[in-house]
DNA sequence: TATCCTGTCTGAAACCATTTAGGGACGCAC
DNA sequence: GTGCGTCCCTAAATGGTTTCAGACAGGATA
């Protein structure tokens, strides 16, 4: 490979003036820098980013770390911050750590000393991110959190507006005449949760329901909790008609559960997800859920990531993206204890569209 | 943070000394040993990669480059791929092509100015990487093929037996009494479709079937694709009994046809896919399918790249995992014209074990 | 005409944190 | 005294960025 030396030889200028050249450090005369940039192009010369980063202290390296690529939430993630990073000149390093804290600690780590410019992090179970954090920044590192929160996280952030897409999801299910709601939330000491359930109640309470203790289930975010906990309401009198899940995989576990129950979906029990996963499409019934973009969510927080290095004193950002309601198959009115359907009078997408 | 100047202070022995105690390059005796050690957790010093790996030509970087994350197998591929490689002390740099050949151009180029030990690379569409490669492994680096493989590509691969998975899936709709079988095939230029359906002919000869010219259908690796094929061979007359195609999303869009044509999966025609996604536990009806694994196959190309980077003349290996036929309730016997189901004769599991 | 700027460039050097070749000190055996 | 290991140190090298003193041309100014 080229090097710097040889470039400069071959244009006939000096070390440092192709290095101002390429970084733009300088004013260099256009005959001049029209010579550098020919050797560049003739010998295809590439600057060493290890020699870059070994002197500048920071390689343009985004490091991301996520709980595990195989839950189909976040690919979306991944790939919004890869474009974004690779359009900018940066790659992204993609570390898994299964939600586990310890394996986070591991990652960071073991990144630390390949000086990236910034970290994306989806915080895993119990994070101590905000500890953690500090030493990248005291580096010179930005780093954004994504998808939920770390305990007293005070830095950049995108997240979506949970709530609201809780509280518009619930309130679909009022509006159809359901009263009977259970909710499958997922760990509540993660902010994405806490934040839902809160979306959640506020509906409830707006409409003055009020729920059996049983009707709240804790569980963790994939499909075997979901379908565990599904089982468990299917069997409580009076039996929940609408089960708000925390996100998609526990709302996969629930259809499976109703289907094994040889209930029907949504005739006798309507299904609502979070996260509007593609697959949702395709289940039996095709699911209704709270749709947020993965791939804004990563494309937001590499943006974040890359203007914090570009300006470290600007002030912390906290991106709020909005959620889409989509109604699919698995929401009908509920049937009363007769087996009648209960009369609606709102329309069908009213209840969505008021909540706003 | 701490260097191994400091470290070399601290112990009272001299940079190189460190560097050999860290290394195991030389003979250290004990008691300096210790000290260094001491001194390095005392510190909590870690070398930095950067020097490292301008000073050694190579870092401990392997960069992946697929087509889409988005693409549900590719995450499993990922997966297994970084957890061998962080095992082992490696990161993983991650790209997507979106299967465009210049996007894959433009990654291996940005890519190799950060010297990664190996690159694991799902070809693109029309990849170019046998010449691309070449320039790697001048540099020493370690380059694997995975999935599918370039023309002409002698270095190391890890792929599934695809034509013997492609027999047992089309062995088993024969041995179900099927001999109208269509087949959706994935695009003909890359090597994994070609293999395919050499085994579905293989079978297809086999059994002394003659397929109407229409049966065979290509599209590409998605869900639109195999949706628009489907309805084109629903109204072909005779209707086929049966669909093998090229994988589960060329699948998935074949249910939908299925089901927005009126028919029935599996009375009225049976679908076998191809990867065995863990969607098609969710789809209705439940979709049988030739499982590969993604994991395994990341896993032993990035163990493929390591091996390499340890002995880089140890002979080319080729790896070649096993598939699995998954028969979920996407399959049973054809009716014939009557309506009737065609008698069969072998049992429900037999066709794809005598097929072994 | 002499002087002073100003803008552009050179050449040399320091620096980043490591690896590794080469050499020297030392002890021990012959 | 010589030869030979063993152990350790010194110093060069990796490929850039950045700083600094100084050269040099050309225009403005006195």
């Amino acid at each position: 490979m080229a090097n710097m030396k040889k470039i400069a030889e071959l244009a006939g200028v000096s070390l440092g003036t192709v290095s101002h050249v390429l970084n733009g450090t300088a004013r260099v005369r256009e005959p001049l820098r029209k010579r550098v940039m020919d050797a560049v192009h003739a010998t295809g010369y590439q600057p060493s980013q290890l020699a870059r980063g070994l002197r500048r202290d920071k390689t343009n390296i985004l490091a991301m770390i996520i709980p595990d690529i195989l839950n189909p939430f976040f690919p979306g993630v991944v790939r919004g911050a890869e474009d974004v990073a690779f359009s900018n000149g940066y790659r992204l390093v993609l570390c898994n750590t299964d939600n586990d804290h310890s394996k986070e600690v591991m990652h960071l780590n073991a990144l630390r000393t390949y000086l990236p410019s910034g970290l994306i992090v989806i915080p895993s179970d119990f994070s101590d991110l905000t500890a953690q954090a500090e030493s990248y920044r005291r580096a010179g590192a930005a780093v954004v959190c994504v998808d939920r929160l770390p305990r007293n996280w005070a830095g950049d952030s995108v997240i979506v507006d949970n709530t609201e897409g809780a509280f518009h999801a619930a309130n679909y299910l009022i509006g159809l005449g359901h009263r009977q709601i259970a909710v499958i939330s997922g760990p509540m000491h993660l902010t994405n949760s806490q934040d839902r359930l809160k979306g959640f109640r506020r509906a409830f309470k707006a409409a003055k329901i009020e729920s059996p203790h049983g009707y709240f289930q804790e569980t963790t975010f994939d499909r075997s909790g979901g379908y565990a906990k599904t089982k468990i309401l299917l069997k409580m009198l009076p039996r929940p008609t609408a089960i708000l899940a925390g996100n998609d995989l526990i709302a996969f576990g629930a259809l499976l559960a109703i289907h094994e129950e040889k209930l029907h979906c949504p005739d006798d029990i309507s299904v609502i997800g979070f996260d509007g996963l593609d697959l949702t499409e395709t289940t039996s019934p095709p699911l209704s859920s709270v749709y947020q973009s993965g791939y804004q969510l990563g494309a937001a927080a590499a943006q974040l990531a890359l203007d914090r290095v570009a300006d470290s004193n600007s002030p912390i950002r906290h991106v709020v993206l909005k959620t889409e309601l989509r109604i699919r198959e698995s929401v009908a009115p509920p049937k009363n204890t007769n087996g009648a359907t209960v009369p609606v009078k709102k329309s069908r997408v009213a209840p969505a569209l008021t909540a706003q």
